[in-house]
DNA sequence: CACCCGGAAGCCAC
DNA sequence: AGTGGCTTCCGGGT
């Protein structure tokens, strides 16, 4: 009996023809059997619409783009019908969409240095001379109209932008990529990749002969960057269920939709740019509900879509890719390593992209480009709160157990670590050696610590927290709030010298810090209100910094000589209250005259304080008591 | 000019 | 919805 006569089935068709000559039924059907065949669950068969060209067009990136768990098996299996059947015509490939000459070819590319590819798959990619170059997304089966109609709006936005359309790559197979190089990338890029630079780049569309690049600058916490490389549109770009499009940002809340790029349809002006530079240059008007003053990159949806500061330049389409990088690393020359290794396993994978067009053509799309690696916010675990990691899928895939986050330098490990808190990140880096440059202990006893380079520290807290307009001025207003929280005093008259008033441990069990605190806390709330008769108010800010009340009394034996112990007792923090520790003890007189000393706090602190509102809770009250 | 201060309002995660 | 911990401005001081 013929075997393959029986098989020939009507469900399989395609069996008996070269991929290339296949239908988009037969197409299906060719997945549909692999499905069963090789037992591939997550192939969505709908999600390679088109015929066999188009398919035998696509690349192994296409299709795990497609099939992010499957899409090796596929390719390899079609490249096993491909090799059997022996080429079909390949001088000729670009019938289905390459022969235009009035409207070559475009391709996405990804971009991503040299450095940070380590997938093997990436390694494929690398040109002789190291370089990478990506190959384009996918093809899919554009008709020539729709296809020539898609470039007449490409070219119409780019003689608006006065942009070059992106000449046709490369015209053997068409489906050869242009290289895109490390320089082709916008903004500062390190041997790490683009990095997040504490000012945004500039983001000005360059005229450029092959592709174009976007770079968005940070807008607001989410993305930090993309790049734009105008060169392809893909059709078909829904990206696979299993992975969450950036509508929803890393952390889960809702972005833009594509970052403002599109979904509602609005008309965008022809040319935004996101820098802060530009927008300095154009201000625009404030929204009322608009923070008058966030000049952060936002782009959250309730970040005003008015205010979409994701600056496209071609009213028409585009397609960024979305850089996520990781947080903590690229610190600078001295943990930079840590971001480095990150990328390094992340690579290609870890970006996102999507197409939108605003004209209507297209339906906004997102799809995470290969490897679907997304930026996830590890908010909710303890762990990590404020580091984005990036999922090699690529990885995962191949094996699934690793941590295909890759490692982090020692330093960011820790500092990143449950560190979410600004006196805690300090703590950390003040334990690093490594920070020393920037951060160091003035004088570790009296835990008087200095800050040598404001800017760092600042732009690591910010990173820290994923914040990326963070400032040294805005870090110090966080260290204000310390003063009256009793964690942090400014050493008076030395320039960004503090000092931190409670050990590590006080501080990490104040109510308001730790569960047990809490609980402590509210303990005391309902068993002692009556204690608190008229207990002598003094802030803790009103102390001296020459004050050493720090300690708690079980490491600070210089405090036990002293007449009377004093109990801090803040309603709302402390450690003192929650661990009974009573980190103050300060004779009343004392406490009197240095409170004289606090120039500002006495001036301040007690008044209406209207923007903290639990600037009363927060004052720190010491209750005299007698030493038994 | 650099640093510092605290008020005010808002954001965001929990 | 409330809260904590900021973040982002701001006007002002040293």
């Amino acid at each position: 009996m013929d075997l393959s006569l029986s098989s020939v089935h009507t469900d399989q068709l395609w069996k008996g023809k070269h991929p290339q000559t296949w239908t988009k039924g037969e197409v299906k059907q060719w997945l549909v059997w692999c499905k069963v065949e090789f037992s591939l669950d997550n192939v969505e068969v709908e999600r390679f619409s088109m015929n066999g060209k188009a398919l035998c067009i696509l690349q192994r990136d296409a299709f795990l783009h497609r099939a992010p768990f499957a899409g090796d098996v596929l390719y390899e299996h079609l490249q096993q019908l491909l090799s059997r059947d022996g080429p079909m015509d390949r001088s000729t490939p670009s019938k289905v969409s390459f022969t235009s000459s009035s409207a070559g070819p475009l391709y996405t590319h990804l971009y991503f240095p040299t450095s940070r590819v380590h997938s093997p798959l990436e390694e494929k990619l690398q040109g002789p001379d190291g370089r990478t170059v990506l190959p384009h997304l996918n093809l899919t089966d554009y008709s020539n109209s729709e296809y020539r109609k898609q470039m007449e709006l490409l070219q119409n936005a780019d003689t608006a932008l006065n942009l070059s359309i992106p000449e046709r790559a490369n015209s053997d197979s068409g489906n050869s990529s242009p290289g895109i190089t490390e320089e082709d990338l916008p903004g500062p890029s390190t041997k790490h990749g683009p990095i997040l630079s504490s000012t945004p780049q500039k983001c000005v569309p360059r005229t450029r002969s092959q592709e174009q690049v976007i770079a968005v600058a940070p807008k607001k916490r989410r993305y930090y960057l993309y790049d734009r490389k105008m060169d392809h549109f893909p059709r078909e770009c829904s990206p696979p269920h299993s992975y969450s499009s950036p509508d929803r940002t890393c952390d889960g809340s809702k972005s833009t939709s594509a970052l403002g790029l599109g979904g509602t349809g609005h008309s965008l002006p022809q040319q935004r740019h996101i820098s802060e530079e530009v927008q300095s240059h154009n201000p625009k008007p404030t929204l009322p509900t608009q923070r008058k003053s966030d000049s952060a990159v936002s782009c959250s949806t309730e970040a005003h879509e008015n205010d979409s500061e994701v600056f496209v330049d071609s009213p028409v389409q585009v397609t960024p890719v979305y850089h996520a990088r990781p947080v903590c690393p690229s610190l600078g020359p001295l943990d930079s390593s840590g971001y480095m290794m990150n990328s390094q396993r992340t690579g290609a994978l870890s970006s996102w992209g999507h197409v939108e067009q605003y004209s209507g053509s297209f339906l906004p799309e997102h799809y995470p480009l290969r490897g679907q690696a997304r930026v996830r916010s590890e908010s909710s675990s303890s762990e990590n709160s404020y580091f984005l990691r990036q999922v090699n899928m690529e990885s995962l895939r191949r094996s699934p157990s690793k941590d295909v986050s890759g490692p982090r330098s020692p330093a960011c490990e820790r500092i990143g670590k449950d560190c979410r808190l600004l006196w805690d990140f300090i703590i950390q880096l003040l334990a690093e050696d490594t920070y020393k440059p920037y951060i160091s202990w003035e004088d570790k006893e009296k835990r008087i610590f200095r800050i040598h380079d404001q800017q760092k520290i600042a732009q690591l807290w910010g990173q820290q927290k994923n914040r990326t307009n963070m400032t040294y001025e805005k870090m110090s207003r966080a260290l204000r709030y310390y003063y009256k929280m009793g964690i942090i005093q400014k050493e008076q008259g030395q320039k960004l010298t503090y000092r931190f008033l409670q050990d590590r441990k006080d501080i990490a069990n104040a109510p308001r810090f730790s569960k047990f605190g809490k609980k402590q806390a509210e303990k005391r709330k309902e068993s002692g209100r009556q204690d608190q008769t008229s207990p002598q108010m003094v802030t803790a800010s009103t102390l001296s910094p020459s004050l050493s009340f720090s300690q708690s009394p079980t490491t600070c034996s210089s405090m036990v000589n002293h007449t009377f112990s004093y109990c801090l007792e803040p309603k709302n923090m402390s450690s003192v209250a929650g661990s009974s520790s009573s980190s103050s003890m300060l004779p009343s007189t004392e406490v009197a005259s240095v409170a004289s000393d606090s120039r500002r706090y006495i001036g301040t602190h007690y008044q209406s304080d209207k923007g903290c509102r639990d600037a009363e809770e927060r004052r720190l009250t010491i209750k005299k008591e007698p030493t038994g």
